[in-house]
DNA sequence: CATCAGGGCCCTG
DNA sequence: CAGGGCCCTGAT
């Protein structure tokens, strides 16, 4: 594993659209641990590419939800170019969707008498990705059909691998490796590090994004159907992983279709106060109650829960998660 | 101890 | 379009 030290810094400001709400956009505590990033209230941690170099970025609230304002430190080597700086800005604004209009949202918000609160207390929360396309569909492979502790293995095997540590501001922060690093790795060295069938998944992804198959910025101006489309055809991408990084890397709004078993029954308890209810009935309430916006109401209640979830015990929610 | 389904997806028939 | 196989792990 590479290890690289930024001495260097740079500061620029963001104000993202209001109302914002700093915590719920850049931590989302449903995700697993990962050494990826790191996060204490109103400050956020991780590293970012831009081409092939690699920045370090420190995250700070300086504003309020109405009056938003958020500082970038961009720690880095030798030097660095204002075009960089631009791309770091750009590419941080559309990753946590810092200029999403939400106000047809949270009039739909209003309207739910049952589940205000929780959006009032999450006003201006945003779906975000911290990563780009191509490591959060490393990510999303590695949650398929896998324990957390297993995926959390799996992603420090990796990591410890190929990714590189960056040392910054203090932090050890992980970075994910460029596709075309896997190039001369062979399916028997991955399945080694025991991620199992997913090596080839990872090995074929690996190579596309190497070879400029895949258009990250053109998926991102498609239209659901199409970007879904297009996000089908990758290797391992099936409907829940292309659900992922549509709603996550593309931040479509309305992509609450497919809903595997165990989140099944997550919903049924929080929408229903019952062990099961059908998926079909689920999604057609909430479709109907939040229609171009169906999953982003649903991440509010989800991430909502798993908030509380860090400081109290939720007996029947821990039953779900496969720890 | 053995067996099995699972935070999916691919492939085959 | 249904169902088997896949790596591994923890539940039974």
């Amino acid at each position: 594993m590479k290890s690289q030290a930024l001495k260097n810094k740079k500061e620029f400001f963001i104000s993202p659209s209001s109302p914002f709400h700093f915590d719920g956009t850049f931590h989302k505590p449903s995700h697993y641990p990962d050494k990826l990033s790191d996060w204490e209230s109103e400050k956020y941690w991780q590293t970012i590419r831009i081409g092939k170099r690699l920045f370090g970025l420190k995250i700070e609230n300086k504003g309020e939800a109405q009056k938003p304002k958020i500082k970038v430190s961009v720690f880095h080597d030798n030097k660095i170019s204002d075009s960089e700086l631009e791309k770091i800005k750009q590419e941080i604004i559309w990753r946590f969707d810092l200029n999403a209009d939400l106000k047809e949202f949270n009039k739909l918000a209003k309207s739910d008498k049952r589940f205000y609160p929780i959006f009032k207390k999450w006003l201006g929360m945003r779906n975000s990705s911290a990563h780009n396309l191509y490591e959060l569909l490393i990510i999303a492979v590695l949650l398929q059909n896998a324990t957390v502790r297993r995926t959390v293995q799996m992603t420090n095997t990796l990591l410890d691998n190929f990714g590189t540590k960056m040392k910054f501001d203090g932090k050890d922060i992980f970075s994910i490796w460029l596709p075309e690093k896997l190039n001369n790795v062979s399916e028997q060295n991955l399945r080694d590090l025991k991620i199992g069938y997913r090596a080839k998944f990872i090995r074929r992804l690996s190579k596309d994004f190497a070879e400029g198959k895949i258009d990250e910025l053109k998926l991102r101006t498609l239209d659901q159907e199409s970007a879904k489309k297009e996000l089908m055809r990758l290797y391992g991408v099936g409907p829940e992983t292309a659900r992922i990084l549509l709603f996550e890397v593309c931040h479509q709004y309305n992509t609450f279709d497919h809903v595997a078993p165990w989140q099944q029954k997550i919903y049924s308890r929080l929408f229903y106060e019952k062990p099961l209810v059908s998926v079909n009935k689920i999604r057609d309430d909430i479709k109907k109650q939040y229609s171009e916006y169906s999953m982003l109401a649903v991440h509010y209640i989800w991430e909502d829960i798993f908030w509380k979830r860090k400081n109290e015990k939720i007996d029947w929610l821990e039953k779900e998660i496969r720890l």
